[in-house]
Formats: C-alpha cells, sequence, structure tokens
RNA sequence: CGGGGCGUAGCGCAGCCUGGUUAGCGCGCCUGCUUUGGGAGCAGGAAGUCGCCAGUUCGAAUCUGGCCGCCCCGACCA
C-alpha cells in the first residue's frame, strides 16, 4: 500500500494558488502549452466543456433574435486605422501578415516572398471587418436592426500567457448588432450582458457583479462598456464577459447610414459582445478544490461515471451487464433539458486509480457497483462536492438523479456566492483602502483583500495609488443603490459605490 | 521590451563548480506473474544527437562565445 496522500493537487490552494491553478489544468486534462508561443492546445475534456458553453449561449443568443454568421479571418490594415482609438487599444498586440509565398531560401529553409500590397492584420476583434460589410448592407430604416453573432477564434499577441486566461490566440464569440436608435442599441447593450450574467450564474454557479466600466478601463472606441465580474478563491477579480455600446464611433469610422422614415441620412448605433474560453479559467478557480477540477452538473461533460468492481471474469461479465443496464436507466433520465450524460469506465485499470481520475476531472457524481451491490440491488454514490454518500437503492438512484444534480449545482453557487460576500466589503478610509490591499507577510501568498465597494470622484486622481496597489476598478454595478458620500482619494462629493479589486 | 533563473528519456530532476569507461535517479510507459470496494507489489524491458551552432582540448552534458526557447518579476491585456 503507497502513501495515501491526502489531496490529489500538489500545491494546495493556499499553498500556491496560480500553481495550483496550472496542476488543475494538467490533472484534469483540459489542455496544454503548444509548441507555438502563447498558444495552447485544448484537449478533449477542456473543449468539451467549451462545447458545452458554446451549446447553451447560442441558444440564448438566438432567443434573443440574433444569427450566427462567419467573417474573415484577416482584416486589411486600413480597417483597423479607420477608429483613433479602436487603433491605440489594438495596434501593439496585433499580428500582422506582411506575405503569401514561402520560397525554399540559401540555407534549404523556406523564406517569406511574395510582399502583400496591404498587411493583413489578423482579427483581434472584427468589429471593423464586420462594420465594413454592415455599411453595405445596410441603407433603410427597414434594414435595422442587424443583429450577428460569430464564433471564432481571435488573435492578441500577448507577452506573459496563462492558460485560458490570457494567450495569444482564443477561441470566442462576438455578436455585433446594429440600430436605428440610440436607445434600442442601449437596451441591446444591456440585454446581451443580462444574457452573460443569466449564463454565469445559472449554468456555470458563478455568480457576477453586472456593471459599468469606468473610462480608463473601457474597450477601445466604445462609448460604454457593460462587464460581469466575478470573484475567484483566491479573492481577485475575473472580468468574464464585457457588452459594448459603441454609440456612432463606428458607423461614422465606416460609414455605416440609413435613411430614416423622414428621409434623413442618419448613423446607426451599434454595438459589440463578447465571452470567451476564459470563462473555462473562470470556472476552474470559482468551484475546484484541492483534489482537482469541480464541474457544475451543467456545463459537465459527463454527469454520472459508472466505476464497474469486479474480481474475475465472471464477476467482471455479470457486473459489467449490470452496470449497462444502470447506464441505460440512467441516460434516459433527463437534466436541465439535456439527457444524463454517462460514463461507463471499464477501463482495466485499479479502482483507486480511476476513481481518482474522474475526481481530478470533476464529475459530478461517481458510482461504484460491484458484487456486494448488485446483490443488494443497490449502488455505492460519491458527489464530487460533498464525497461519499453510501449505497442508494438502485432504482431510487436513477429516478432522484436529476435532483441529485440540481442540488450539486445551486450548492456551488451558494459556495461561490458566500466566499464572494464574506470578501466583500464597503471602505471608507484611504487608511482602510492601503490595508485592505496590502499584503501581509503571513498571508502566504493570498491577496489580501477581495472586493472593495469605494466612493471615488475622479479616476485620474486614483490612479497612482491603483498602481502602487495593483488595484483597478473593477466595476460602477448597475444595481448599487444610490449612497452619497466621499471619494477616498480627495473627499469630493460621490453619488455611488465601485467596485476596487485585484484582477486577472 | 528591462531585471533574474532554467534548458539532460514522455514528465520531474541529479551530474557541471574540480572535463575522463557504457550519462544516472524518481514517476510514467511496455511484458509477465500476483493483485483489484480509495492512487498495488515483485521481476524483467524499451526509451537520451545532454536546447542549437561554433570554439578550447587527446577527450566536452561539464570550460568559452553566440543564438534559440521556456519560466519568474516589472510595463500592457478577454
Amino acid at each position: 500500500m503507497a502513501k495515501k496522500r491526502k489531496n490529489a493537487i500538489s500545491p494546495t490552494r493556499a499553498e500556491d494558488y496560480p500553481e495550483w491553478y496550472q496542476q488543475v489544468i494538467k490533472a484534469a486534462d483540459l489542455a496544454e502549452v503548444s509548441p507555438v508561443r502563447g498558444c495552447m492546445v485544448i484537449k478533449p475534456w477542456g473543449y468539451s466543456l467549451w462545447e458545452n458553453m458554446q451549446r447553451e449561449l447560442d441558444q440564448m443568443f438566438k432567443a434573443t433574435g440574433h444569427e450566427n454568421a462567419y467573417f474573415p479571418l484577416f482584416i486589411p490594415k486600413s480597417f483597423l486605422e479607420k477608429e483613433a482609438e479602436h487603433v491605440e487599444g489594438f495596434a501593439k498586440e496585433c499580428a500582422v501578415v506582411t506575405h503569401h509565398r514561402l520560397e525554399a531560401g540559401p540555407d534549404g529553409g523556406l523564406e517569406p516572398a511574395g510582399k502583400l500590397e496591404e498587411p493583413l492584420v489578423v482579427r483581434p476583434t472584427s468589429e471593423t471587418i464586420i462594420g465594413s460589410m454592415y455599411s453595405k448592407w445596410i441603407q433603410s430604416y427597414r434594414d435595422l436592426p442587424v443583429k450577428i453573432n460569430q464564433w471564432c477564434n481571435v488573435v492578441r499577441w500577448e507577452m506573459r500567457t496563462r492558460l485560458f486566461l490570457r494567450t495569444a490566440e482564443f477561441l470566442w464569440q462576438e455578436g455585433h448588432t446594429a440600430h436605428a436608435t440610440k436607445q434600442e442599441a442601449l437596451d441591446e447593450t444591456r440585454q446581451m450582458l443580462d444574457v452573460y450574467a443569466d449564463f454565469a450564474e445559472n449554468y456555470m454557479a458563478m455568480p457576477v457583479i453586472q456593471g459599468e466600466k469606468t473610462a480608463a478601463e473601457r474597450f477601445p472606441g466604445a462609448v460604454s462598456t457593460l462587464t460581469i465580474e466575478a470573484m475567484m478563491q483566491d479573492r481577485k477579480a475575473l472580468q468574464a464577459g464585457t457588452s459594448h455600446f459603441l454609440g456612432q464611433n463606428f458607423s461614422q469610422a465606416q460609414q455605416i447610414v440609413f435613411q430614416d422614415q423622414n428621409g434623413e441620412q442618419q448613423f446607426a448605433w451599434t454595438t459589440s459582445w463578447g465571452v470567451s474560453t476564459r470563462l473555462i479559467g473562470a470556472l476552474l478557480m470559482v468551484h475546484s478544490d484541492d483534489d482537482g477540477l469541480v464541474l457544475p452538473p451543467r456545463l459537465a461533460p459527463k454527469h454520472v461515471v459508472i466505476l464497474p468492481i469486479f474480481r474475475d471474469d465472471d464477476e467482471r461479465t455479470e457486473v459489467l451487464n449490470y452496470c449497462d443496464e444502470l447506464r441505460q436507466q440512467l441516460s434516459a433520465q433527463h437534466y436541465a433539458g439535456q439527457p444524463v450524460q454517462v460514463l461507463l469506465d471499464d477501463r482495466d485499470l485499479r479502482g483507486g486509480e480511476k476513481n481518482w481520475h474522474h475526481v481530478k476531472r470533476g464529475v459530478p457524481i461517481r458510482v461504484e457497483v460491484g458484487p456486494r451491490d448488485m446483490a443488494a440491488n443497490q449502488v455505492f454514490v460519491s458527489q464530487r462536492t460533498t464525497g461519499k454518500i453510501g449505497g442508494i437503492a438502485r432504482t431510487e438512484f436513477v429516478e432522484t438523479i436529476a435532483d441529485r444534480l440540481d442540488a450539486i449545482q445551486s450548492g456551488l453557487f451558494q459556495q461561490a456566492l458566500e466566499l464572494r460576500e464574506q470578501n466583500t466589503h464597503p471602505i471608507d478610509t484611504l487608511d482602510d483602502f492601503r490595508d485592505f490591499f496590502t499584503e501581509s507577510p503571513q498571508s502566504n501568498r493570498q491577496p489580501q483583500g477581495g472586493f472593495a465597494l469605494c466612493h471615488f470622484d475622479d479616476e485620474s486622481a486614483l490612479e497612482p495609488l491603483l498602481k502602487e496597489l495593483k488595484v483597478t476598478i473593477r466595476c460602477i454595478p448597475l444595481e448599487s443603490e444610490e449612497e452619497p458620500g466621499t471619494c477616498i482619494m480627495t473627499g469630493k462629493p460621490s453619488a455611488r459605490r465601485a467596485v476596487f479589486g485585484k484582477s486577472y
């Protein structure tokens, strides 16, 4: 008997949170760094999470009147140059294609040849290329609104990367809409933020704060940026999705013009909104523990894994037959509108090793089935979140599977919500603010703080302090109540509190 | 792009300072037997152009120079 390690993941969250994050990805087999600098390979278990996210989000987008389409990966440099703020925001992280042919070089290698007349930028986001098409498609108010989404990859040339959280290439969805009126575009921006919040809370079991970004944190070229912000287990903030009201900035830059009911030429009002594979990193950091990944049932690729236990070939046949029946019964059940996803793991591995494999991958429910269970017509149930449950009559287990998954789902949300509430505090003085965000020596790499709710007046006056403490204004919550107060820095009056935090 | 560190088997590392037979160790992998209700044991085995290029030397994983890549810390970000 080998030494029993207490946890599957080393180091633990408390010991070294960033390293723990990497180890969970490895142990759950979600992704790997690739030979291409800054780019990751998303492995099947990680990709199936993305597929599940896509499935749910896609339904939500369609339910709110959007259609999918696809626009080019390459954007002519001149397109990007049309909106000044937009260029400034993205120029530094653009990958640029300058050639279209390779020729044999002097030392046997290949050399780029055939220089392009105009360099092509690999899309960091698609406002400009989509806007250029919208300008052709839109002539009359009758053509509006246009509400299109695309699922694709984008490239932002990052210096420092972390799997899922920040990589040079990532997968996302970007919605782009054009409207006849400002109000309609504002409503759209807000509606899609609600969709994201709904998805985060009800599918990812991740509580989020909906809010508006300050000028410094706004999307380049946007009039306003709305965000959903979530707290990770290390109490740092993660921006999980954004929805931008672009005003007429892009329609003016790209001549998205229509004739209104009165025959007047008007610039359209546009929006854009997106979430990315970063959500997988968020999901991991919100729920996982020192034994690996923990998945909310609504996004888990498999809900239940059946682990047959047997000694010899005779038992093997009997147990596997029993397990297969169980698998069929479970698969016929439904959870959250989908058939229950069941995996019968009949690989020829030792029970313990096989069991840990699924623990680390976050499968919500594991059932062990051996001769003893068969004799009693029961299954031995363990839940990823609560550990061993014990023997349960087979019929009862099958019939209650959806309830069980539901309970796990809401338990995860509650747990995450409690963490956030326990670490969110109103702060009213500069000293308290400093104290809140200063790491103490005994903090053991656990960042100090959490979310601070503070009054502020002038963002630029705060900048040196925020920079020093590595804190950012996450958002001004949409739901917050007006509460007169004074800016922690300048003492000037302020109407409401903003959320401050260290961020990813 | 500035400061620091590291490249040796699939992964994690030792060896380098003080050059010298066949380059080791742990995990993993393969084969066999024994095992199997919470990460198995024993035996055998496969697997390395020591990051790349040049130099010094009778001889380089080891010394020197250049290059490349990765990681950590700072400036930027979904």
